[in-house]
DNA sequence: ACTACAGGTCGTACACTGTACGATGACTGT
DNA sequence: ACAGTCATCGTACAGTGTACGACCTGTAGT
């Protein structure tokens, strides 16, 4: 058998190290980052613990790998549009695949070295950047700002305890306003209230950032 | 001896939940949130690892309390000032605080309930931005904006390799760019050689960011 | 055809984790 | 003196990442 068919083989039903990965994000997303453990990563795949490591080095790596796949979900930005609609365009997307893995948030706080396609990514963002006519260093600082709100924003999002507007307003009468007595927290006892009487819903919030942010950069582009 | 005695040993010498919590607090600055077990946490306090669960219920409810007393390092709005230099000597201060504890942004992503202290910070924030003119809706979007540029960019900085100017000047030319091939990323690369040309320094990086927000929020005042 | 080797699989073992359970002792109020 | 509460912690158990080495299988060389 030629090391093509073998691989061929590999990929319908032995192991590879795209099948270990993908079933490790699979396997995160359905139990949290903490359900993610060798052993049963192996079982889900039906192998026995130690053959992982023949695909991986370790977890770390394991983990580095699967931060990259969530990367290369992310839509880079369109070329062919206008540098703020390119940037909405994928900040959305960045902001949506990052709340369906959440668990990818917090472990990117400790992984120092970047994997391929989130290199990838970032050189198209900055290519976009660029030829809208940012400086490098505006360039610089409009990437900083842009993904500093998007990670923070999914953060935030990952850590909130409901998922609509109508579990936003149950647990505020609940649970939230219950723990907000108008005396020692007058203002968040009233936007509390008032938020949930206007129907607030969260998920729009995100677009309001981020198109302040982008107005904001607007002007800053042909300068120094 | 009377309870109030009793407490007084405790804080001398004995363990009370404070001395746990600041303890694992300092445990996890100097090995990192991975580096803190409860058997090495009681043995930095000359205990035995069970002792620990008469102060804190488990490992996760040691977590939120660590959290929190993050939250409490962080400065409240002063009060006296116009609101912009308001939000920025809290946003400034947050950023300090987080960057002296990088596994406290990684942690807040699974911790759903906040704590006291971080209570008393919203309030702080909300009231700052009400008196200065916000509507309730205004302040809320202004809130989510601020909170996640602040807490992207602690994560973003948390996971760079390396801590001032000069090191990422040394780490750009032997790292950085023999890793962005000018033909693969010519924007990274041109961006990374131009910075380190100019002696680019991102400890100033946060600012400009914080700064556009701040700007961009103003003529938002007194407006539903 | 027999041997040698290489690559993939995994059983076992070790040090470590969080924590349930129950024993132990010290101190309290009667 | 006695019963009872409270803080301490030894032991044990299930689960973790992974080092080591044994095994099988399929190919290459003779």
């Amino acid at each position: 058998m030629s090391a093509r068919e073998q691989r061929q083989v590999a990929s319908d039903a032995g192991l590879s190290k795209q099948r270990v990965v993908t079933e490790a994000l699979r396997l995160a997303d359905r139990e949290g980052v903490h359900g993610l453990s060798m052993r049963r990563l192996a079982s889900a795949l039906g192998a026995g613990a130690m053959s992982l490591y023949h695909y991986v080095a370790n977890k770390e790596q394991l983990l580095d790998a699967m931060i990259d796949i969530v990367f290369e979900e992310i839509e880079l930005p369109p070329e062919q549009t206008d540098w703020q609609s390119a940037m909405r365009r994928r900040a959305v997307s960045a902001r949506r695949v990052l709340a369906c893995h959440p668990w990818a948030i917090a472990l990117m706080e400790s992984r120092t070295s970047p994997g391929p396609a989130n290199l990838r990514h970032r050189e198209a963002v900055t290519a976009c950047l660029r030829r809208a006519g940012f400086s490098v260093l505006m360039a610089t600082h409009a990437n900083w700002l842009l993904d500093s709100y998007v990670y923070g924003f999914a953060l935030q999002e990952a850590s909130l305890p409901f998922d609509t507007a109508d579990e936003l307003a149950d647990m505020t009468e609940d649970v939230f306003l219950p723990q907000l007595p108008p005396d020692e927290f007058p203002y968040l006892n009233e936007s509390a209230a008032a938020l949930v009487a206007a129907g607030y819903d969260p998920a729009e919030e995100f677009i309001f950032g981020l198109d302040l942010i982008l107005a904001a950069l607007e002007p800053l582009r042909d300068s120094a």
